[in-house]
DNA sequence: TCGTTTCATCGAACCGGTTCGACAACTAAA
DNA sequence: TTTAGTTGTCGAACCGGTTCGATGAAACGA
């Protein structure tokens, strides 16, 4: 492979040279530059990315970090994915993907191996593990999903709380006094999936001050346990005329067990969820729901990362940024 | 951030020394061999990765290249991606993941920097204008899928022929005499995605030698055209008793459409399909199967460019690993 | 007891870039 | 005509590791 040595040679200047006619950092005479530039093309010179992180302390990669729980409804994470390769892309990083079981392991190991020059944190928990080590890291990290206190780190996050609000609103302005609220399954509240209670309470307490009355349920992930679940919360409620859903698996399997059951909505029931349009197209849902906006939100936390990478002396001003809902009329209520 | 310069001051050696006790490339007396790790613990110690890589020539990253399709199927590709970036890290690998849609350009961008010792192609087309940049670049490759000619890489893939074959022979022992085969979405076709015409063509050549007539169509991806689709094919051939589906949208919308037509499976109707366990669980298909496992081929994948990239030297005997298909009863046929 | 291994360690060179300071040649201002 | 400034280029140092050859000390066999 061509070094910059080799194209030094070849277009009859010195290494520093060759530098600079790539770097743009010193001015450079057209006639040399030109050389430099043959001599490139006819080696086939690519910059060897090891030296010059080294020599620049840059890598141009960021570290993404994903969760993949096993009883997570896995197709959702991909849509985070994309937007944040993507997004990183376009201000000219690549991405390292870790899927590591042991995140603060891994994150040690790449933080600490100067691998990578920030840092993204998928699917954060409240008390999450992650944090200290990335606190503690040379990068500027940057997390989606909101842990009980950060410091040192942009937050980013859709407004689960307002969205839990929108949707009782929703419901109340058309009158419904008796709602079914599905929820996360369990374990995401045990481990710390904060987004699960800040939509929930957020409902509950806004429902209550409706007058209300909220069955509220955790929606379990595995089939066959899932319509088994659901047909179990119709029959025990039989006088709920509407329905919240905020569980992926719960709302993607919904459709079909509401129509072994004969259940026409909205006529005999109002349902509305929580999903990403994406997530909708692939599951065919016909349901109103406040729209999750994975790509806004992860394209916001990789220009938010990029700012600290570039500009790393600014260090004031951490802040939790919440995507603001919206909700997404498809008539699945009257 | 401590280097291996302070650790050697902090020990009370040279650099070299530390080198040698972090690599046990060269005895070290039990002595120093203590003072260095404690000096290594207290100083928190990691050695620069970018450095290393200048040394070693070795990275430890797999680039791996995926290619999402719009008009594709997202939830599938997870499930390779995964287990190629579990076993690569199983391995002492990280995965630098890209997702860019120019795939050349990133391939020798990525390449031509030496910031990857291997690459993972996913989804490899017939005619992929990847190949040709991989096959010149330093790194061995590795390909999920099968290009029309392949030579200096690895390549690996389901045996779709072979699994064809396997469904038309189950409807076949069963009598069937009229099936309708779905085939994926007319875009992969074009694009040259050979397992398309690799299952079909196999599945068509053992239905004629059998006398099974067969009506072949390609499936469309976006809703509410599959519903509709789906609905216009079981009208136009009433006289088909069975079905085999190799399009992941089509078989994941089948359950409800078959159900509000009225479509007892497999009394009125057997049908057959080709997708993961973990597809398959995700979407409840109730359909006896070719099983994809994507997991299996997504770790040989890795472990066969981990050869590579550890003998570089042995170049010669590349081959097309096929994995062999495996039926899985869920008793959707008779 | 002396030459030969073995063991443990060091210094220097190298990997392939970037960047600082120096300097010659030329231009512009005094 | 001298001085000051600008432009284009070079050499050397540096980034943080690894690895080769050399070397002194200790252990060994004759």
């Amino acid at each position: 492979m061509a070094t910059i040595g080799d194209v030094a040679k070849h277009a009859g200047v010195s290494r520093s040279t060759v530098s600079y006619a790539l770097s743009g950092k010193r001015s450079i005479s057209s006639g040399t530059r030109e050389r430099i530039s043959d001599a490139i093309a006819e080696l086939g010179f690519t910059p060897n990315a090891g030296a010059r992180a080294l020599a620049t302390s840059q890598t141009m990669v960021i570290g993404l970090f994903v969760h993949f729980y096993e009883d997570e409804f896995s197709p959702a994470m991909v849509q985070y994915v994309l937007p944040i390769s993507d997004a990183a892309r376009e201000a000219g990083y690549d991405i390292l993907m870790v899927t590591e079981t042991d995140g603060p392991q891994a994150l040690s190991r790449i933080t600490g191996s100067d691998m990578v020059d920030g840092i993204v944190l998928l699917n954060v928990a409240h008390r999450d593990e992650r944090l200290p080590v990335l606190q503690a890291a040379r990068q500027p990290g940057v997390l989606v999903g909101i842990p009980d206190k950060a410091e040192g780190v942009d937050v980013f996050d859709l407004d689960f709380e307002e969205s839990g609000r929108i949707l009782v609103d929703h419901l109340h302005e058309r009158g419904h006094r008796d709602i079914i609220l599905i929820t996360p399954q369990q374990h995401v509240f045990e481990r710390g999936g904060a987004y699960a209670w800040r939509f929930r309470d957020a409902a509950l307490e806004r429902a209550s001050r409706y007058g209300i009355r909220v069955f509220s349920v955790d929606g379990v992930t595995q089939q066959p346990g899932v319509n088994r679940q659901i047909n179990e919360i119709l029959d025990g409620h039989p006088e709920a005329t509407a329905m919240i859903v905020h569980n992926d698996a719960i709302i993607a399997a919904l459709p079909s067990v509401l129509h072994d059951r004969g259940v026409r909505v909205p006529d005999q029931l109002s349902v509305v969820g929580i999903f990403s349009e994406d997530f909708g197209r692939l599951f065919s849902l016909p349901y109103t729901a406040v729209e999750t906006s994975p790509d806004k939100l992860g394209r916001s936390a990789v220009q938010a990362l990029v700012r600290r990478m570039v500009n790393p002396d600014t260090a004031g001003e951490y802040a939790v940024q919440l995507v603001e809902p919206r909700i997404t009329d498809r008539g699945s209520t009257q």
